[in-house]
DNA sequence: AGTACATTGCGTCATAATAACACATTAATG
DNA sequence: CATTAATGTGTTATTATGACGCAATGTACT
């Protein structure tokens, strides 16, 4: 796969690159889809390259449909990240050697590389994560417990999640991570995760109900040992009509 | 200097570049820094090439140091523009002929082009637009009044003004643009050119104070043939508190 | 079967933030 | 010196927010 691309790139943008911060929601828990390719020690944020007849944004598309399965999903540009040493010795001549790529190609990846971080959130519930190779691994981390990256692949984490963060007060990212029906206990405990911070169940309840965008279901969901909380949906139409003014206007 | 850059391609990231929405604040307009070259009959942003051996944010600042001789002012990258057709037949034969720019050269500079955006916020009364060259004209624009411009640079303005927008809830965007001492009728009329909405005066001058990053200066500004209104400035230290929080948060 | 328990659902109240508006103050102008 | 068009300050009704109390629910345990 690599090496088609090297022994192409001509058919690439040089120099650049996408990397995508996929969202779950799962058990609770924020989780970002890694990658480890077998002989590394890190995981890595999936990515790609850019086909130099693709929009970014399109390339984006690619990369996340091919680790998902997925698409149209909610995809994001939120960041790009160009430090000149940012993947100096990434591709050094050992790495070159074990993946059977010549010097004089190998030369094109060992340059320096810009890449434009994405973010998606997806519904964890409809993704199997899909690795690309037998030597890979794809995998739902929690993001509390995500261990060392490659390069720089921790700071495009945290800022894609300081932007989740952000866009939380702008729009109701809670659509796009959550299955089709959920509990206003689980919105509550992905904003509390995304937010890092508790919010008052009581108060919760009535603010994201008056937005007026979810539909309350006349369905419980059994869950384990204590009351059933009731299921709720979003109502597709409100969403998309308080999107366009925003949530919580200062001014 | 685009000939020396050429002749020196190999020194730069190739299919990559920056351009920059320098705004700045006068006669209660937010202008924006244009340019346009003698044989041109479009304007455009200031703009520049990625050094291999720079970070992208300092080739940011060089650009805009270029333009404007200022440095240390808020300078902050928004979006990354990658449609494959963006910058289609912006070089074709003619122009490359005209710069007498060889054949082979040119065609570093005709490839697609991926360009980083950044947006500078910048005190108008400090600022003497600097042409880099005798054939170039640099000017302030109100950002009501901005003509057409090349390629997608009219895309590029509007998503630095979107983006800003939503700044402005999170962060005192006023303390870049204005003058050390300003009025709060100015602060006022830069946020309703910003919002595009029209404020309360009185529900605004509380608010603003509330804030606690102004401080009321012993000085009056005469103002045409009105009530002279009060100078302020900001508070930097109070300022850069407020910031670490932001302003207007829901949760 | 009945009780304990953790969780959910709904309501209350004091306080703070907001929007809408009235009125006094100021400085240049004729 | 009155007029005018601004600025500065205050008031009030309404709404949003934060911090709670308490009843309802569904499972597990005795």
């Amino acid at each position: 796969m690599l090496k088609d691309i090297i022994d192409n790139n001509e058919n690439y943008q040089p120099g650049l690159s996408i990397d995508c911060v996929i969202f779950g929601f799962h058990d609770n828990q924020l989780k970002v889809l890694l990658i480890k390719v077998e002989r590394a020690n890190k995981w890595s944020l999936p990515g790609g390259f850019i086909p130099v007849d693709q929009d970014i944004d399109t390339a984006a598309i690619t990369v996340l449909n091919s680790r998902t399965g997925v698409d149209g999903v909610f995809l994001r540009q939120f960041a790009t990240f160009g430090k000149v040493d940012r993947n100096k010795q990434h591709f050094d001549k050992k790495t070159l050697e074990y993946l059977k790529i010549e010097e004089a190609k190998g030369k094109w990846l060992m340059r320096r590389f810009v890449t434009i971080g994405y973010y998606a959130l997806v519904d964890f519930s409809k993704i199997l994560p899909n690795p690309t190779g037998r030597h890979e691994i794809v995998e739902w981390i929690d993001h509390k417990e995500v261990p060392e990256l490659i390069l720089d692949h921790r700071e495009i984490l945290d800022k894609a999640l300081d932007t989740l963060r952000i866009e939380l007060n702008l729009m109701p990212v809670g659509y796009n991570l959550l299955p089709e029906k959920f509990t206003i206990p689980e919105l509550q405990k992905l904003y509390e995760t995304i937010l890092d911070k508790k919010l008052d169940r009581r108060n919760f309840l009535r603010k994201i109900t008056n937005i007026g965008i979810l539909t309350k279901l006349d369905e419980k969901k059994s869950n384990g040992a204590h009351k059933a909380p009731n299921l709720y949906s979003f109502d597709k139409e409100k969403y998309d009509e308080v999107l366009k003014n925003g949530l919580n206007q200062g001014w």
